[in-house]
DNA sequence: TTGTAAGCGTTATCAG
DNA sequence: CTGATAACGCTTACAA
């Protein structure tokens, strides 16, 4: 474990260490002679630059911080591969975490990456997330900081989002066009602006039906499996049940669907269902599952893109406040 | 954007840098008196320590470097939740790479690993993966690097896999029972200890039945789906037919369901299938699915844990050479 | 109890 | 074209 660094190259090959440095990084102002020696010997002893020592000289660490509130989970797994597929073109380096939809939790990470272990932070905000001091925070240290799906609306920076309010409108209005008059909604948290506005599409189709609307028809949903179970079930069982739902998250769905097996209601002649979803298997399920699917690879190039562009630039412009929309596809299917 | 550093501080309160950081670091050298008023100020402004200055310092960097082949997949983005809860505790951060099947990547991720940017790595091969020369690389440099699922056999370190072998056989044998004549083994790579394993044991599960075994019912399959669609189509469709299937991951099994509901074969009545698999909603499937899970966190938890022991002890030891079996779950469905 | 100084590995600046 | 030197921010002997 003998640790070769430019010191011990330049002693090897009698040169000063800033020559070798100079070599290694293929100065122009060093003679080819000089730059084959330095790279022989470099690949010979398998030579590795120390990324610390050059983060501390730079200031930047070639590192992007990732969080989202849930690794198990097709949509945020598709956004990190797509967020990989651009930063490791530029020698980036994804640092991830998971807050498991806490604020707390969300907040402790932030901290971590405040003292410039990254040089910026690509995130979807909890559910929990109603406060976002933690977040202002970060951009006051000046790190970039860029959301995707539940964004901080409030700060100005750059979010990546699906048309969520349309595509809320879409599904309710495809409910009530294939006949359903009693259409639920299933929120995971007020809190979020995914949420919001896609119960903000829904509301809107169902006013501008002629459906009795009423406020129940809201669902508020907890994080964990087993009260939604018995919450689905209560609304299920009775005669005044829905014969339609819209899910917000694939989370809520798979967990009607499981509620709806228990209560031997049928879909689609029961009940009909969409949810959003980014699912590969949505076909293969009991019966297939409409969804809407977000262009989830396309959001992380997208934001990586943007990262890469701002920072790989000699004279960094700030990121735009803006919100970029990138539509979501309704894939219709057995289930509405 | 002020840089708020340990100097900064020390200039502000009149302080040498050292004491600063003596305070910082509750060091039992520094006066109650002096902790509080470093404290309160670096409270008040926010200072965050510079992570890279002390890594280059300490020689090491509180992080870990995780490597996996697919990261659209519970099992492994249930392994790194594992990783994280653990190593969360101990303030380690984690770098998170997708190797995406595939060996050169592979080699890459493990050059980028080699100067010291992570203090130990925790990886699962790619199915390409038969050379090792890269991954000795990592333990010459006296790196940890430790397995779990798709192990490098021969690298002397700790691998955590589960019993392979018997949910092969295991699964195999509940196939036969069940009545299955002809036994297909969908394998990814012949090449990653796991496809052989779960293969060997599907083996002799096989001939030490009455069954008529013959090569060919090994099906070794492409990384892609739509040549495995196809390649399961041409078997399937003949009369000479399996009525039998046992995939060893869960990807194969999705693309066979799709394959068979092309073929309007019925699912069991005409052909069984088990996979290994860690999908959440095997029970939603049509129909449901019956699967062999991993105990996925546990096993992350594991290896973290066992890194996290090598790492924070001062005087270290070496990480044994060993493999540590983790039991796998058979979970019986429609599907066998 | 606090201060001084050196060094972790790199690279930019300034000389030569 | 190459060499010496300083500095990035932090910690730790060693001094005081």
């Amino acid at each position: 474990m003998t640790k070769v660094n430019i010191k011990y190259l330049a002693e090897k090959l009698n040169m000063a260490p800033s020559t070798v440095s100079r070599a290694l990084n293929d100065s122009y102002e060093i003679s080819q002679k000089t730059k084959d020696k330095v790279l022989s010997l470099a690949k010979e002893l398998n030579y590795q630059p120390n990324p610390y020592a050059r983060s501390l000289r730079a200031h930047k660490s070639k590192t992007i911080g990732v969080i989202i509130p849930e690794r198990i989970n097709n949509f945020f797994a598709q956004v990190i591969d797509g967020i990989e597929e651009i930063t490791q073109q530029y020698g980036y380096h994804l640092l991830v975490y998971n807050s498991h939809e806490d604020v707390e939790q969300e907040r402790k990470i932030i901290s971590y990456l405040l003292g410039g272990r990254v040089d910026a932070i690509v995130m979807s905000v909890s559910s929990q997330t109603s406060s976002t001091e933690h977040l202002e925070q970060v951009q006051k240290q000046g790190i970039p900081i860029i959301f995707f799906d539940r964004i901080a609306q409030d700060l100005p920076t750059t979010k990546f989002i699906t048309n969520d309010y349309q595509s809320g409108f879409d599904a309710a209005h495809h409910l009530i066009e294939i006949g359903c008059k009693k259409i639920y909604f299933l929120l995971l948290s007020k809190e979020i602006t995914i949420g919001k506005e896609r119960l903000r599409g829904y509301l809107d189709a169902v006013k501008a039906s002629d459906l009795s609307f009423s406020e129940d028809w809201v669902i508020h949903c907890a994080q964990e499996e087993k009260p939604n179970i018995d919450l689905f079930k209560s609304f299920l069982f009775p005669m005044d049940r829905p014969d339609g739902i819209l899910s917000s998250v694939e989370k809520l769905a798979i967990t009607a669907y499981q509620a709806i097996k228990e209560t031997k209601l049928r879909i689609p002649e029961d009940i009909k269902l969409i949810t959003f979803s980014n699912m590969k298997i949505a076909d293969l399920l009991d019966p297939p599952l409409s969804t809407i699917s977000q262009p989830a690879q396309e959001i992380g190039r997208e934001c990586a893109k943007l990262l890469m562009s701002k920072l790989t630039k000699t004279k960094p412009s700030p990121i735009e406040d803006q919100v970029i929309t990138i539509p979501s596809i309704f894939h219709k299917r057995t289930s509405s």
